[in-house]
DNA sequence: CGTCACTTTGACGCTGGTCAACTTAGGTGG
DNA sequence: CCACCTAAGTTGACCAGCGTCAAAGTGACG
């Protein structure tokens, strides 16, 4: 029903009613955050893995300078951590960026659902190729593209992984990020995207107001990121 | 004996003499790669794990603009996409950098390895939590460090995984990467990568000669770097 | 001994950071 | 319903870090 998380991995891998009873259950007892609030930080013992059910979350990490590193945006669906009980301690932090409602599974039950249930197994396997395939893509965007060129790209992923959830409208979604938040995952300065944003706007390719996006002019906003339409889709083999 | 990927994973987990002997026989056909042989490219289907025993490899992925960027160095001992055959096509390309001596095992060996074996199980999955932990590492040094930082911390990663294969001197390691090869993997250009090396080398940090680096003065690089001493250390748990 | 890839250096300019001030929007309490 | 407060967004002036372009130097290898 409006279980992200399902929904998600369905779209990964075929489940049975039974996969989705164990996952609907395993991830029924929510946990409210506020925005801002840490879900766990570095140097803490790995816990449960989350499992992001409604808002924006992110990985940072904080440098010695007291800058800021945002690593990755988990939103509706996206699960972290897989085997992270195997580490010793934490390496970045995780912090609700909306309020939000996070499940947290621990590491037994986690176990025992990818044992008992191979099509969550699989589906989970992807989602983590999928998620290093965004770590990767972020690490060419910060080393070889533009300011302008990596706001577009990130605007394009981050698209086209909330349409995956429907979470996306005609042409605009709900991007509840604030422009420092923007900097702190592209590496710049706040200063410096909001002239990012005023060019994109006066371009014609995308408009930034108030938490929603509205995609002007795809092709064009396409072309400014350099985006690889299939980066998010043709790199999963058919599900099921 | 000399099988770096055997000697790699001990260090992850107890392995019994029955999981070194599966590990042996399964990467007992390696295949040589002349330098800049790619072993798979972008679009390609994905086929067997690599599993570097020889030489320098690395991920890349090029931009339509014709500008390179590395994604990730493997050294002898490291493997890579464990289960990459979720994927229909790869998202870049692995390139031998020096000539290297690779072992490829068929998902199904994988699969069967993974099953029987739990302790090697547990060794890949960590090994791939420490690998996603280094290309966070990278994001936050493309998004947050200067090039000065970016290199020295480059330098440190790389003096600490080679030392824990075996394959440092004292205070020196053979980095067999040309500044055009290292530019391409912090965003950079050669020209300025020659710059900050003369610059570390002035400051009596480290020199890098011929393929060699000489680390002059540790604490210095370190502290240039803004290096986490524990980065690739503490953070997994006491291995057994 | 010539070729080719790599390294080194200088001059110059652009991208994006810094600093500072002002505006806008949203929330809270009187 | 307004006054106030704070976080976020906006803009300009200035400049530093790093890219670009060009040329010369060095070493490896046939």
């Amino acid at each position: 029903m409006d279980n992200r998380f399902i929904k998600k991995l369905q779209g990964l891998a075929q489940l049975t009613a039974n996969d989705k009873a164990a996952l609907l259950d395993a991830t029924s007892a929510p946990r409210a955050y506020a925005a801002r609030q840490d879900l766990i930080r570095e140097g803490d013992e790995p816990g449960p893995m989350f499992v992001v059910l409604e808002g924006w979350v992110c990985r940072y990490k904080i440098l010695p300078t007291g800058t800021r590193q945002i690593l990755a945006f988990l939103m509706p669906g996206d699960a972290c951590d897989l085997h992270i009980k195997l580490l010793a301690e934490m390496d970045h932090s995780i912090q609700a960026i909306t309020p939000s409602l996070v499940a947290t599974v621990s590491r037994d039950r986690m176990n025992a659902m990818l044992d008992g249930h191979p099509n969550i197994a699989k589906a989970m396997y992807s989602a983590q190729l999928v998620d290093e395939g965004i770590l990767r893509a972020w690490i060419v965007s910060m080393g070889r593209r533009s300011s302008t060129e990596r706001v577009a790209h990130l605007i394009c992923e981050l698209y086209l992984r909330a349409r995956s959830i429907g979470l996306t409208g005609e042409g605009h979604f709900d991007l509840p990020l604030s422009q420092l938040v923007l900097a702190d995952a592209l590496g710049m300065t706040a200063v410096h995207i909001n002239r990012v944003l005023k060019e994109l706007r006066l371009s014609g390719a995308m408009a930034l107001n108030r938490g929603s996006v509205t995609i002007l002019d795809p092709v064009k906003l396409i072309h400014v990121a350099g985006f690889d339409e299939n980066y998010l889709h043709r790199r999963l083999r058919q599900a099921g």
